[in-house]
RNA sequence: GUGAGUGUAGCCCAGUGGUCUAAGGCGCCAGGUUGUGGCCCUGGAUAUCGAGGGUUCAAAUCCCUCCACUCACCCCA
């Protein structure tokens, strides 16, 4: 038989109002904050995503699901949303519309990874993006946006980390600094670490490993780092957020996994958990546009994964809408019957109640059953008689009470909801 | 890619060498009225016991290999 390939899930009926209620809380989230909506491939040249998520990272490295089409186009199913949102921003001439750009999407997600909690291979993000405006403004709205999304959802302790990794000048200054500092510990740093060493010193500030741990705290921080422009950046930043009642946890080993990011980084992170299952994340990519081929442009995103939202709205036990039932259920009796049943179910939809009908081969008690489980408030039987008569006998099935009616006045009565 | 754990019906699971032609619960189907649901009662269907190989007189149960799933690491949403 076949199965869902790993890493992979069905989203049954059962699962969707979560699904529904994430996307409308979005939705709302969006327009507030002024978001047009964008719906990109799922599939790009592979190469956007090697120039703008970096070829030393992981996500392209190892993560990619890379393929050669029949016109031995190189292709990459997207690893993350960012970089299509910019390639379109480009290709469709957006930097001549009055900026900020503000675009939105949801969009499946594919890494090639083990699948554990709250990871899959293919997964489900909302995010957005603020193309076109490098004020620290425009960074405190999208942190007030995200955080106002996780709590139109009913999310609650969940915190903000926040940093700033300055930017191609000043990160440089810091990057000698952290390997001045790491380098003399060589031996003592996991195998994984002395790696990283050479490869990308900012991330042996995430390591999980105690001993590195330790060290890391110890590191010399990013913000203290910073040249004059991104230290003010991040001070009026910090000060936006004191204004709006944001709190924020200064975490100077919060630095993200694609190469794009240049001053503000962020995360939310639910209370439980561990620090691989942020909610959500985003930062500033003010040198993303350049990297594939555009004019300089700074920006600014966020984006969550559906997964593990609706992952903590279960943890906190949040009740989201369900789909209405059925307001009819019709049951029928003998051949007769089950034309009359036809036109019945037809002419109420045509009225706007949603029905749903047997098709009368089993016995009537079958099809009550049937009824009881849909949660339907009515149902509808017609047997011979009702035929003869040209009537439906309408059973309540919540008082059980029952009365002949005429098809027009089973309309009305559905239709009111009495 | 690495490490650990788990694989028995649609779902949850009992069963650790013979009494297992595999128990129970949920769900499903039918019956308990001649045209009537929800509770209750009765009956029924559904399991190549993850796959292959081995040990044994005898394997769901022991051994080996493989596969899948879960969790964790790496990294990210």
């Amino acid at each position: 038989m076949f199965k869902a390939p790993r890493g992979t899930a069905d989203t049954l009926p059962e699962e969707q109002p979560y699904w529904r209620y994430i996307e409308e809380k979005a939705l709302e989230t969006c327009r507030l904050y002024g978001y047009g909506r964008i719906n990109t491939p799922a599939f790009e040249d592979a190469g956007l995503f090697a120039r703008s998520v970096g070829e030393g990272t992981d996500i392209v490295n190892k993560e990619m699901y890379v393929f050669k089409d029949r016109s031995d186009n190189e292709l990459a199913l997207r690893p993350e949303g960012t970089a299509s949102a910019c390639r379109a921003y480009m290709e469709h001439g957006m930097d001549n519309l009055p900026q900020p750009v503000k675009l939105f999407y949801f969009a499946d997600i594919f890494r090639y990874e083990r699948p554990q909690a709250g990871r899959y291979r293919q997964h489900h993000q909302f995010g957005c993006e603020s193309i076109g405006d490098p004020s620290p403004m425009v960074d405190a709205e999208v942190i007030h946006m995200s955080r106002n999304f996780f709590l139109s959802l009913g999310l609650r302790n969940f915190s903000l980390q926040l940093n700033s990794i300055g930017c191609q000048n000043c990160r440089p200054g810091h990057l000698k600094k952290l390997i001045d500092y790491f380098a003399p510990l060589g031996p003592r740093l996991c195998g994984d670490c002395q790696a990283r060493l050479e490869r990308n010193p900012l991330r042996l500030l995430d390591c999980k490993k105690p001993g590195c741990q330790a060290a890391a705290e110890e590191a010399p921080k990013s913000a203290d780092y910073l040249c004059d422009e991104c230290g003010a950046h991040f001070e009026s930043l910090k000060s936006y957020l004191q204004a709006l009642g944001i709190g924020f946890v200064l975490n100077h080993r919060l630095v993200r996994g694609l190469d794009y990011y240049t001053r503000t980084v962020f995360e939310i992170q639910p209370a439980e958990g561990g620090s691989q299952s942020a909610l959500g994340g985003g930062g500033r990519y003010d040198d993303l546009i350049t990297m594939i081929g555009g004019k300089p442009t700074p920006a600014i995103g966020f984006a969550s994964g559906m997964e593990r939202i609706v992952l903590n709205l279960k943890s906190q036990c949040i009740a989201v809408p369900q789909p209405a039932k059925p307001a009819v259920f019709i049951a029928c009796m003998g051949g007769d019957a089950r034309v009359e049943a036809v036109k019945l179910a037809a002419v109420l939809r045509d009225g706007g109640i949603a029905v749903i009908s047997s098709s009368g081969e089993r016995s009537l008690k079958a099809q009550l059953r049937l009824a009881n489980a849909a949660g339907v408030k009515y149902a509808a039987i017609i047997g011979e008689d009702e035929v003869k008569a040209g009537t439906v006998m309408l059973r309540n099935m919540e008082t059980g009470e029952q009365q002949e009616t005429q098809p027009d006045e089973l309309l009305k009565l559905a239709g009111s909801g009495q």
